[in-house]
DNA sequence: TCTGGGGTCCTAGGACCC
DNA sequence: TCTGGGGTCCTAGGACCC
């Protein structure tokens, strides 16, 4: 592999940053973004995580300190952010094409073209610009490896001195950064994980930078000591700018309101299963297998039950009315009365593009019959799309909809909805 | 009362085959 | 009653990520 700088770019309080694009007001003010159900926290501005508020924690635990505070609520609105987060990637790929979009907020980008000293200018330069045409603030860490990059952009949001951009290369207080530096806040070293080095006594990133390959490798496997050697400065993983295809398709949802009957749940997964269709399609890909599963509250283990079942399909595909009918029978199989269902939903395995599906040995349908159908799913993808998804769907997917989620604070769709453009007043 | 959703990778262990 | 060993494939589950 040849001797890259990497970056990585990463979007400040993405969720609240997309909020205040639209609603300038909320700056300087405790925000937060809540997940499906306005269940959990899952973006906070800095002044909400002055006030204690930490990531993922269920909003009726800080009922009080929203109150006390008036901190503003907005209920999850990916349409807007799934925008935005587009925006602020093209932004970035005018300046170098060596960009690997790691998820809606963050994006690994590599200098091979730059000279050393300019790179910490040429950060500044993109951060300004995609603050300026998309209004989103990022904050830039460079290193020599993708792990050292991570670490340096923690660093670079921890010490507001260096300005949103941090190069961990050679810096002169780098040893006092890392020991500064918790072992949970490297890439790749989660809760359990950090909980283990802990109990040896490994505490900070210097610690572990420290610690014996073979140990590591021996009590973290092989994903660990790639931490550690990309932590060393030695790069174990690459720009991936070709995103490969996936190769698990979820949807599923917890419900408002548990439910009981087995006609609801067939309706719940029925739309998972169509939500789940729409992006096998929208990535010309098919499905060989379809797993269902149900759970009751699992925060309440008394009366708990879980189960999953998946069926092989006679035949990959990606439509909709057989997928939903193999749903409805795997679900048969795990279905008992009795309990008070809270989530379910739906994985598609087996992923093959379309093109290299094998007609099996008695297709079930004529080539005309196929494209038909084909025909009929982008047609209808395409209405969804216009239109918003659930504009047309399958009957197997009710309409009473009493599991369906509820998002009472949700933003309009600013940037992707007519119906919803910002307004302004003169 | 109230606790998200969508992914990937790795490993252990069972099934199966020769 | 005795009852191998090695390879591969698959799945479940656990770790991680955002």
């Amino acid at each position: 592999m040849k001797k890259r700088i990497f970056a990585l770019v990463d979007c400040n309080n993405f969720y609240v940053s997309c909020e205040k694009v639209f609603k300038p007001s909320l700056e300087g003010q405790p925000v937060i973004v809540l997940s499906n159900n306005d269940g959990c926290i899952i973006s906070r501005s800095n002044e909400a995580k002055q006030l204690g508020i930490k990531m993922a924690q269920p909003v009726f635990q800080c009922k009080e300190l929203i109150a006390k505070h008036n901190i503003q609520i907005f209920s999850a609105n990916f349409v807007l952010y799934g925008d935005m987060s587009q925006r602020v990637m093209n932004t970035l790929r005018r300046f170098t094409p060596e960009l690997e979009i790691y998820s809606i907020d963050e994006a690994f980008l590599s200098f091979t073209n730059f000279i050393p000293k300019d790179i910490i200018r040429n950060s500044k330069k993109i951060r300004d610009v995609v603050k300026q045409w998309t209004g989103i603030p990022i904050s830039i860490g460079i290193g020599p490896t993708k792990t050292l990059a991570k670490v340096a952009n923690k660093i670079a949001k921890k010490h507001t001195e260096f300005g949103g951009v941090f190069d961990i290369t050679n810096h002169p207080r780098k040893k006092e950064l890392l020991s500064n530096l918790d072992v949970i806040d490297v890439w790749g070293i989660g809760r359990q994980f950090a909980r283990f080095l802990g109990k040896h006594r490994i505490k900070n990133v210097l610690q572990f930078i420290n610690a014996d390959e073979k140990w590591v490798k021996e009590n973290m496997t092989v994903g660990g000591l790639r931490t550690l050697l990309e932590l060393k400065g030695v790069p174990c993983a690459d720009i991936d700018e070709v995103h490969d295809s996936s190769k698990t398709i979820l949807s599923s949802r917890t419900f408002a309101q548990s439910i009981r009957e087995v006609s609801d749940l067939k309706e719940a997964i029925a739309s998972y299963v169509s939500i789940a269709a729409e992006k096998l399609r929208a990535q010309k890909l098919v499905a060989s297998m379809i797993h269902v599963f149900v759970t009751t509250n699992r925060f309440n283990r008394k009366n708990y039950y879980s189960n999953s079942y998946y069926l092989e399909l006679s035949e990959p595909t990606a439509y909709t009315p057989i997928l939903i009918s193999y749903a409805s029978r795997a679900l048969d199989e795990i279905f008992k009365k009795g309990y008070e269902y809270k989530r379910a939903g739906v994985l598609l395995t087996g992923l093959c593009p379309t093109h290299s599906v094998q007609r099996s040995m008695f297709p079930g349908m004529t080539s005309e019959l196929q494209e038909k159908k084909n025909r009929l799913m982008s047609f209808i993808d395409r209405l969804n799309f216009r239109w918003g998804r659930g504009t047309v769907k399958s009957c197997a997917a009710g309409i009473n909809k009493v599991w369906d989620t509820v998002q009472s604070q949700r933003s309009p769709r600013y940037t992707t909805n007519w119906d919803e453009l910002l307004t302004v007043g003169f």
